[in-house]
DNA sequence: TAGGTTTGCTTCAAACTTGAACCAAGCCCC
DNA sequence: GGGGCTTGGTTCAAGTTTGAAGCAAACCTA
């Protein structure tokens, strides 16, 4: 079958993504590696933690909530024990689980970072949009999500999909 | 002056980009590690050095066409010419210049590599939007570009942007 | 035209990510 | 209840990215 190439709109939207999504990341990283003293990702894991009634989460729910893989995620919560903004419990129903748990060191240094954070990713994005725009871009990534995420098994088994587990809190 | 937080709408958005981003540049580097060995930031800059006239970049160019850091590209490139598939010279006009040239094997890779990039990129994206999508999804990211590289220099110099200088063919 | 600044690019160490093992605990099932 | 498979998580080596220096060529400007 012969390749069906990007039509010029396709193009143009596709690298006008790429540009952006980077200049985007760049700059969410330096910002909240300037205010936080960490990258995005790891803001993100203390922020999932801080959403649930104990403020713990198991380790693979954590990851696939973040889409992430899990050597990834191990490494990430192993600084930030170090740096003591999370602490990880071994899983009482399942003894190979594990449990990461944001201390209230954590605690106060995401809530001391959440506005700047804020603040930027309006700078950046949601106040460049309208409230139309911001709308379309739910749906589409919403439905670029379920798309990757349903195809699992066709080709290349991903490795994020994990069925769901008690909590362990 | 009290944040202003992001409401449900602008979180359901911004977190659906967060996700849906992290696991496009996962399928894609994947799909391009597996069919061509390399990431998609290193298949980038063989497409981009192909789209010039001569199959050349400077350095500086190239960076900042792909919206990325110096040092980014100097490893990146370093490990493209390992390979074999660019080659660098040196700037004739300004000495201290240097320019990345595609290799002739490395434009048979690109080729190579191309319709499965494609084809990734139209299963992941492009073909789960509408056209009326496609014209967002433009319209959203190119907005957030021209942002974030017009207040260059209001906080937080970024590395990227660099005035335009010859191409040194 | 000497001296200081800027520009183009690389180098370096430290941090991070990746994919492939690896290990131990649960599961299954005869 | 002893194999064999699956699952939850970590470890390891190799590769990549980052930000801060470093270095040399170009560009002032007096």
């Amino acid at each position: 079958m012969t390749t069906r190439w990007l039509s010029p709109d396709e193009q143009r939207a596709w690298r006008a993504y790429i540009a952006a999504s980077l200049l985007l990341e760049d700059t969410i990283d330096r910002q909240l590696q300037q205010e936080a003293g960490m990258p995005h990702l790891y803001y993100s894991i203390l922020a999932n933690l801080s959403e649930t009634p104990e403020r713990r989460l198991r380790m693979t729910d954590l990851a696939e909530g973040l889409k992430i893989t899990r050597p990834r995620l191990t490494y990430a919560v192993a600084r930030l024990e170090k740096d003591g903004l999370v602490r990880r419990e071994s899983c009482q129903w399942d003894k190979r689980g594990s449990v990461a748990v944001l201390t209230d060191e954590g605690m106060a240094v995401l809530e001391r970072a959440a506005p700047g954070h804020v603040e930027t990713v309006r700078a950046a994005l949601i106040d460049r949009l309208t409230p139309e725009q911001v709308r379309q871009l739910e749906e589409i990534f919403t439905s670029v999500t379920e798309g990757l995420l349903g195809e699992e098994g066709a080709s290349g088994e991903m490795p994020w999909r994990r069925r769901s587990s008690p909590s362990c809190s």
